[in-house]
DNA sequence: AATCTATGTTGCGTAGAACAACAAAATATC
DNA sequence: GATATTTTGTTGTTCTACGCAACATAGATT
């Protein structure tokens, strides 16, 4: 029913979804003359102009100081334009990712930099959902001063939940919580009247992995954070691809092997407690850790190399099974265990040509390396996202999603 | 590159988008006035009906003879609205699916209804692409008067090739096609300058199916076409998501089961050969046909309830799999071995339910009874789905795509 | 120095939506 | 049955924001 292509454009509309395609030209492109806004936008350099003074007049977009003024190859005949450039510190934006172990925070400006993080230990399972959110708010806040609160335009909460597009968390097996609306209480706990999104801690990783400047890869990018469980994320053209209940890209359940005895899944297969478990069963060390495990591969021991064979395989198959589906041009792995696929890149390709047809396009495999901060800093992208879209509350936007002028006379 | 939010809007380009809205308005919802499409667009009275002139001005829209002047529940106070309606046949569209024995030609009108259809025996692999592409084309034309052809508005064509999304056939291994331009070369051969789109006959079947009148399903769509081979598309929110390469929802290479000797995938599991390969083994018949092994099922004759039992175990996994992938809340079953699914729906059922955990949602589950002209169907479906949309040559659209100022300056 | 080229700005024209006012056509109310 | 009420469709006006053309500007080119 929200079809967006039914609701019609007025006027005020022309100007918001212009403004918008100007600040997503500069977050992409990061400099921009007036003259090169307007080709990109298809406008006339007039056009441009006018967009550019109201957008300065926010306090969004500055003329740059060419503190570079002889970028290589720069040299054009005519008169040169007055680079213009978004103004980072104008607003910012607030992610937080509630995990089992710990709570994490980020601090995004309007170039997408991370400002600040703060990351505390936390032991979710233990702790009601209030008294999380109470908490996870709180560290967003703690380094922020109150003067600077007022430019906050977004805070985006991520946590290992399955939920709907509007935050209702339906299940979060690992915090034990059930059908809680979070981002309602997120929004009621803030002191700020600002935007809230919740999403998946997977997709919310995937988001602020693909969501780069200049990383408006269109295609599809399937997102893999491998930790003890296997979460995952599809982004198509740039933005996420959620499902119809917010699993889209969630493969740790897909059946790799029926082989001998039970059924075994991709997550029982390349987790990071199988990957243990076996390990730990050949160590001479007492406390083994990962670290250790990604030495012995290193070094070539062939009691953890076989480990990370099984790995490989069971990798490659899921990412093809994976890729018959959704057909994405582009894989990228994350979490802790992903540190593993360095090591392995050459069997895991061999695998995948083993079960691949040939005529199958192979997708690009990547590592990704954010920190511990990658689905926090995600969350934040996503009102980053919003803001540089026609729902932006700067535009009155929201209404859209709230009137609903459902009519239904049958 | 071809970022649409990224592409500013001129004052032309709010009419066209608001007459688009206008028309697609009308076809989702049948009939509504001037009043009731502006509340739909969010448009004052007045904007609606200087659209609504325009629309009628043009021939696409007129106001409704009250056949039924009573519809049930419609007595509401105030003044009663003058009912809108699209003229159904003022332009039409035509669908031709290339096939491996047979050529079917299908045209649409601005309804979407069926005018008339044409199916023609054919020998795919022994005809070059461009005699196919002849015999299509002349067979689409045949029946439509020299007076008419004027109101075509665009031609679709299917066939059972992986093609990019400009029509440009990778392969087509069927057909024996290889790196053939299908969309120019039917451009060419048609005597009509209209938009031409070419897509693969799967992803086509899955855009006819689920592109009916009020049927703009928000959600999650997995088509299965379900013959010698098994093909499938993917629908999300009303519109076909083709992956990277246009393989996406081509779930027929799943690796459904690697127990004993070699891994077999969903396509030697559930196809039409499969099935008849195992019904001969065990029928008395001479030639056996698929409608005899339906019976035998339905019968509950052992020996063909098992053949179908296996089946449905497969077609289970293979469901379970891809919706763990991409979280789709409707699956639809087409082709003619989807006949055998309501004889075995509690079976299938069944078996997803042991494959699926419990908290995952399932999705419904339902059979496509479209004819032999399914695919054609949605080939024409897709050049109607253009008509209602920006990029409608009646705009002047196109140029959009074909301009692209691109200019990398380092 | 003169010319060329591209940029940024300004004033004007215009398309098209919002707004307000009004007549029309029905129901609701007394 | 007359009047009030509600909703619709139309008309004229206002306003917003873009396109266009003209011009001054700032560099490169000759």
């Amino acid at each position: 029913m929200n079809d967006p292509a039914l609701t019609a454009s007025s006027h005020r509309r022309i100007r918001q979804s212009n403004e918008v395609a100007a600040l997503r030209a500069l977050h992409q492109f990061g400099r921009l003359s007036r003259a090169e806004l307007a080709r990109k936008l298809r406008l006339n350099r007039s056009s441009s102009g006018h967009i550019i003074a109201s957008l300065t007049a926010d306090g969004l977009v500055r003329e740059a100081i060419e503190d570079s003024p002889e970028q290589p190859g720069y040299a054009r005949v005519g008169r040169p334009g007055i680079m213009l450039e978004l103004v980072p510190d104008a607003i910012f934006f607030l992610g937080v990712e509630i995990g089992v172990e710990h709570i994490s925070t980020v601090e995004i400006d309007l170039g997408t930099n991370i400002v600040s993080t703060n990351v505390e230990p936390f032991d979710g399972p233990s702790i009601s959902v209030e008294a999380a959110v109470a908490r996870a708010v709180s560290l967003a806040l703690q380094s922020i001063p109150a003067s600077k609160l007022e430019r906050c335009e977004g805070f985006g909460v991520s946590t290992p939940a399955q939920m709907d597009k509007h935050g209702l968390v339906r299940l979060a097996p690992l915090l034990g919580w059930r059908n809680v609306h979070l981002a309602d209480l997120v929004r009621d706990a803030l002191p700020l009247r600002v935007p809230v999104l919740a999403e998946n801690d997977a997709n919310a990783f995937a988001i602020g992995a693909t969501y780069g400047r200049s990383e408006v890869h269109s295609g599809v990018t399937l997102f893999l954070v491998m930790e003890s469980g296997i979460g995952g994320g599809i982004i198509i053209d740039g933005s996420l691809f959620r499902g119809a209940n917010g699993l889209a890209g969630e493969i740790g359940h897909l059946i790799i092997s029926d082989t001998p005895g039970p059924r075994r899944n991709l997550e029982q297969l390349i987790g990071l407690e199988t990957i243990m478990g076996e390990y730990r069963k050949t160590s001479t060390l007492d406390h083994p850790t990962f670290g250790n495990f990604l030495a012995d591969v290193q070094d070539r021991l062939p009691s953890a190399v076989s480990i990370a064979e099984q790995w490989a395989r069971a990798l490659a198959i899921g990412l093809v099974q994976a890729c018959r589906i959704i057909d994405a041009d582009r894989i990228v792995l994350g979490g802790s265990v992903a540190a593993l696929y360095p090591l392995m890149t050459a069997r895991v390709a061999a695998h995948i040509h083993a079960t691949q047809e040939s005529s199958f396009p192979v997708p690009s495999i990547t590592v990704n390396d954010e920190g511990t901060v990658g689905s926090a800093f995600g969350a934040a992208c996503m009102l980053h996202q919003r803001y540089l879209s026609l729902e932006s509350q700067r535009f009155g936007g929201e209404a859209a999603e709230l009137e609903e002028p459902e009519e239904d006379e049958g």
